[in-house]
DNA sequence: TTATATACTGTAAAAATATACAGTATAAGT
DNA sequence: ACTTATACTGTATATTTTTACAGTATATAA
């Protein structure tokens, strides 16, 4: 695919945006508006050399008939790029770029919940709740959570994903697996955070 | 939202489907061409009607700009609305209607692989693969299937979700709980017939 | 120095399009 | 019998939109 020039790509980005936000194309003349020209023959020549380069096909004769062929942005409408972020040993689960090993596109109300990324299990602490390590379990940000719900829990800077328990001042933190215990925090002590709660899993066979 | 009248609905899905092939909304005119109406007036009063029920809204003022608010395909655009197929014990797993219990939208490369259907596991058998009951299972149909993968077979009206095994004539559907035997076909007496393998799950907390 | 490509302004006309208005027909409800 | 809603035809016009044509300016390559 050929290179476009600086104006070209904000020409196919003005007409992306608008036909994100109305559902049909642009007129030249709105995006000559958009794009400060003062000549809709400004906007025709940067749609034909579009054309030419193969992004955009243009119905002619019609009016707002430019289709997008090959899109700058690649999201998709309804199908959003969900996060994928590795459960490491330290720190929070943070959406920070550096911490997202990669997107996959899927519905967020895929779940009955809807969620806002996925975790990806490491170690065995769960496999007696059928998690398997490198599962990835749809986490929704939220710190309201109830006794038995499967959470991701961050002490210090460790960052765990265990069933909740709570009674008084104790923080349970309890894993499915017996060779594993029960990780009891005493909140008058030391802090303790929620970060979510899981809605749901996927693995990869 | 409000019931649509026949002629509506035929109008609201001649708009969706030319979006779909054009990506831009068709005019008045294009409209009555496509159901055969003689004026254009036709069309502009079931547009009219459909902006009321909240369907559709239309920019007043310009061409072509009429943009979907409702789909009533329930498609999306790249991701699919993937079928829900209940594993009963009795009769192949079947994408005809009557066995689909829902439809998920999601995204057909969310694995590896690319799938055909959800199956939602009942039983215990592989419950040491975590694989619960009412997971549901991602199954792509083919018969390439290698020892060791996770597959759906049919025998008789039987259809079951086992690990795979094979040696010379004997086929063997492997569980993963120890409370639940082997199940071996001798393929010289007994038809079995592989629909599928698993590329993936999805759990739903 | 002379092309050549990019990047526009400004104008105008032809074509496409929305949209108002005046009717006709039919079925369903009251 | 009368109203109301749906479902159109047919015509006309104002407006929107495409698109051609004639220029200007600037940078880059030959």
């Amino acid at each position: 695919m050929k290179e476009l020039t600086n104006q070209q790509s904000k020409v196919l980005s003005c007409v992306e945006v608008y036909l994100n936000k109305t559902g049909f194309p642009p007129t030249r003349a709105e995006i000559c508006k958009e794009l400060g020209f003062k000549s809709p023959n400004a906007a025709e020549m940067h749609l034909r050399a579009l054309e030419k380069k193969g992004y955009i096909s243009i119905q002619s004769g019609s009016s707002r008939g430019i289709s997008i062929v090959k899109s700058q942005q690649s999201f998709e409408k309804y199908s959003e790029q969900i996060p994928v972020i590795g459960l490491v040993a330290a720190g929070s689960p943070t959406l920070a770029e550096e911490n997202v090993e990669k997107r996959i596109s899927c519905d967020p109300d895929m779940f009955s919940d809807g969620f806002d990324y996925f975790l990806k299990v490491k170690g065995l602490s769960m496999i007696d709740a059928g998690i398997h390590e490198d599962d990835l379990v749809a986490i929704k940000k939220t710190t309201d959570v109830k006794n038995g719900d499967l959470v991701v829990v961050r002490v210090g800077d460790e960052v765990t994903l265990k069933y909740f328990k709570k009674d008084n001042y104790n923080l349970m933190l309890v894993p499915a697996n017996k060779n594993f215990s029960t990780i009891t925090i005493d909140l008058r002590e030391q802090e303790a955070f929620v970060e979510g709660k899981s809605v749901g899993l996927i693995r990869t066979h």
